[in-house]
RNA sequence: GGCCCCUUCGUCUAGCGGUCUAGGACGUCGCCCUUUCACGGCGAAAACACGGGUUCGAGUCCCGUAGGGGUCACCA
């Protein structure tokens, strides 16, 4: 992966450079967050340009300089990073490459291919309002389209003569033939009246620079594709492979908004505590399946990608199936990794930072915690009792517990746990076990009132791995402080 | 509204004319395991939107209806 940089400035070596069987693209506008419909897309993308051996690209489309943001480009780069979703060469900002553009719609005028408008805003606006009045479909049709009397001096924008017979058929791989009467598209501006390109205009241009064969986006583009193809033809460049994914809806089929659902990848990484192979292996079955498979690593599926089975309807995001992979990926991680991940979230928890011992610490109880936890912050809230102050809080269930234990039980337990030579499970099970015994009591009715003296909850990890964590002298001190617990609080 | 697209369990999906009395996963429910909670194991309920065709035969092909989505900017 490059640094972040700046576009390049000879946009004709861009395809040279690339030079593949196959270049796949993302191409996000950073006026937000990676949300999470580009990150699929994103990984559609990347994964079809692995599988084939070919070119993941990355260009910002910063082209609406009020909108585009540094933090949002920031966001983005962060985003496809925290994914793994490498991509080749330098990032392109389309913005850089305006004059580019702008060349190419002066070679379209040169060629009679495009034509100098100048039709105002208020004719437009009247033109529309007719065509509401008259509940027919509004188009533009230019009067200047066949007229040359203008004067270049003059504000004007510049249009493509796009076709107005016939019907163009787009054989999308994703949505099959998809068929538009070119009367239903108008001539789209390629060039403001300020002279700077329409995003129509630029991907285009940039798509065909840079090399790119294969376009896969949400199908929100769907119609785009035909204008582009028709400035494409126009160009007479070569044609890309189209493929247009759905879009994912929230959980009740609502279209994902920023109001609605449309969370920044951060805030699955950082707020709900999701590990990336977990968002990644989601995002990937979200639209696409093979078979019955529904853990799929990296490796599977770059081999297994494709677009045939990219389905054609939208699909809902459930966040309990991204928790129940989560969950399986928590368990498959490895200890010093989630330590790590989990450590900021402890010490948020109990108000203070953790240090090297305490990373130890949580590392070796990450066994014992991790297959009961789903997400990040499970696992944190599960650390808790761990690195918590005594004397201990209880919870209300825990104090119950400890109300309704037999008299001196838990002392007896101490007096049996402190004559233990070696604080190993093996010694701890025998202890704890003698003592149920001893006090006839099943192991259950011994455990709970221990889990609740040592953790100050009901549900912990199992009660020797609770005691071998806790050590010693924490466990010792617990028991005796919760002896008392009902009468010293 | 015009145009375009979509429609298998609650959700994600498998299915590419007969092997579908429709498979898997999440979720839900039950049982087992068990020191709590999880994990794990076993099992259950749960779907081809509707109506016409085509065909010996349709979840799979065609047409309608209904529902959903997308798009109609000098935004991207």
């Amino acid at each position: 992966m490059k640094e972040t940089s700046v576009a390049t400035e000879n946009p004709t070596d861009l395809a040279e450079a690339t030079g593949a069987d196959v270049v796949t693209r993302f191409a996000p506008s950073p006026t937000g967050f990676l949300h999470i419909g580009g990150a699929r897309t994103a990984l559609f993308n990347w994964l079809f340009a692995r599988h084939h051996g070919g070119k993941f690209l990355l260009r910002i489309e910063d082209t609406d300089r009020a909108r585009s943001t540094e933090p949002a480009i920031e966001a983005i780069l962060d985003g496809m990073r925290w994914l793994d979703l490498d991509w080749d060469g330098e990032t392109v900002f389309q913005f850089a490459r305006a004059d580019r553009h702008a060349a190419v719609a002066h070679e379209l005028l040169a060629k009679g291919a495009a034509y100098r408008c100048y039709l105002t805003q208020d004719e437009l606006a009247a033109m529309r309002a007719e065509a509401q009045e008259k509940r027919m479909p509004f188009r533009v049709r230019s009067p200047w389209r066949d007229r040359d009397d203008g004067d270049p001096a003059a504000p004007h924008v510049l249009r493509l003569r796009a076709p107005q017979d016939g019907a163009v058929t787009i054989p999308d791989r994703v949505q099959g033939d998809v068929t538009v009467q070119n009367a239903e598209l108008d001539d789209f501006i390629l060039l403001r009246s300020d002279g700077t390109p329409t995003y129509m205009l630029s991907v285009v241009v940039d798509d065909n620079d840079m090399g790119v064969t294969h376009v896969i986006r949400g199908d929100d583009h769907l119609n785009n594709a035909f204008r582009q193809l028709a400035l494409i033809r126009a160009m007479e460049w070569r044609e890309p492979v189209y493929a247009h994914v759905p879009l994912i809806h929230g959980a009740d089929g609502a279209k994902l908004s920023k109001r609605h659902g449309a969370l920044g990848v951060d805030a699955y990484r950082d707020d709900m505590g999701y590990l990336p192979e977990a968002v990644n292996n989601y995002l990937l079955r979200l639209g696409w399946g093979h078979g019955d498979a529904e853990i799929i690593s990296r490796e599977q599926a770059v081999e297994w990608f494709d677009l045939d089975h990219v389905g054609r309807s939208p699909s809902r995001f459930d966040f309990k199936k991204l928790e129940n992979l989560n969950g399986h990926y928590l368990r498959e991680a490895d200890n010093d990794r989630l330590a790590d991940l989990v450590a900021p979230r402890v010490a948020k928890r109990v108000d203070r930072p953790l240090d090297g011992a305490d990373r130890d610490l949580l590392a070796r109880a990450m066994d014992a915690l991790k297959p009961r936890a789903r997400t990040l912050d499970e696992i944190a809230e599960g650390a808790v009792f761990l690195f918590l102050p005594d004397p201990l809080k209880m919870d209300e269930k825990a104090v119950e517990v400890l109300k309704a234990a037999p008299q001196g039980l838990l002392a007896a337990t101490a007096k049996r746990l402190c004559e233990i030579d070696d604080w190993t499970t093996e010694e701890l099970e025998a202890a704890v076990r003698a003592e149920a015994e001893a006090a006839e009591l099943g192991l259950g009715k011994l455990a709970q009132p221990l889990r609740a003296a040592l953790t100050g909850r009901t549900v912990s990890p199992g009660i020797f791995d609770v005691l071998l964590l806790l050590g010693r002298d924490t466990s010792l001190a617990r028991l005796d402080a919760a002896q008392h617990y009902p009468a010293g609080a």
